[in-house]
DNA sequence: AATATTGTTTGTAATTTTGCGAACAACAAA
DNA sequence: TTTGTTGTTCGCAAAATTACAAACAATATT
């Protein structure tokens, strides 16, 4: 799926959401930072950096890239992965956005 | 369960994992937008913005009250709810230091 | 005491998530 | 052609999530 389709900056709730639960996931946030600090990042380097079977792991890298916060690619026989820059810039600012929008009011609550 | 068990900035994947999970779903990103834009929220108010049952509405509530984002405060007969906002910077910082891992690199597949 | 108001909790059902082993696909090498 | 390497997909099971109606709890009100 395709969570692009918020080309301004007030994402709805649902793109949001997709974004969030695609991390939610200790795993996943491993992978993510993972990513984020390598260049080379082939499948096998992914696993061995991970306590998990493959065909778990295979599983987590589907969700992140259905998501939109990676991407993959065939270098026949390996498979590349790494973070897709533009989305993670989009879920940076989604979420930078969101949380601003608590910024100068007091807890309603004591 | 408590959010607040980092005190330091570096967040580990479990704790950055729970608040994305928390916000992986659309009717949760809501109320926390109700909730942001609100003095007063209780209860009745939240669930008069949502077209679900009261019974739903109480456990996302619980969901987000446990993961820390919100709290709420019993003011018979009704209940206030609002953001926590100490866990609702925490969050904040953990995201804004997590998407800016990936900041001066470029994608490692085409 | 009976009623009404406000939310939570319980019980239930359907769906999704998580994890793994085994099977499979695609290709290279012997 | 057989073997090895790299990952994905399938089939399964256990657990968690989602949603709702109904029952319940706590407190006012009549």
């Amino acid at each position: 799926m395709d969570c692009t389709n918020n080309t301004n900056n007030t994402p709805d709730n649902e793109t949001i959401a997709r974004f969030a639960k695609a991390m939610g996931h200790p795993t996943r946030i491993e992978i993510l930072r993972f990513l984020a600090s390598l260049d080379s990042c082939y499948f096998g380097d992914i696993h061995n950096e991970l306590p998990i079977s493959k065909a778990t792991v295979s599983q987590h890298l589907k969700e992140l890239k259905d998501a939109g916060l990676i991407q993959g690619e065939i270098e026949t026989p390996k498979v590349k992965y790494c973070i897709n820059r533009e989305n993670w810039e989009k879920a940076q600012s989604y979420f930078v956005q969101f949380f601003s929008l608590k910024h100068d009011k007091t807890s309603c609550c004591k």
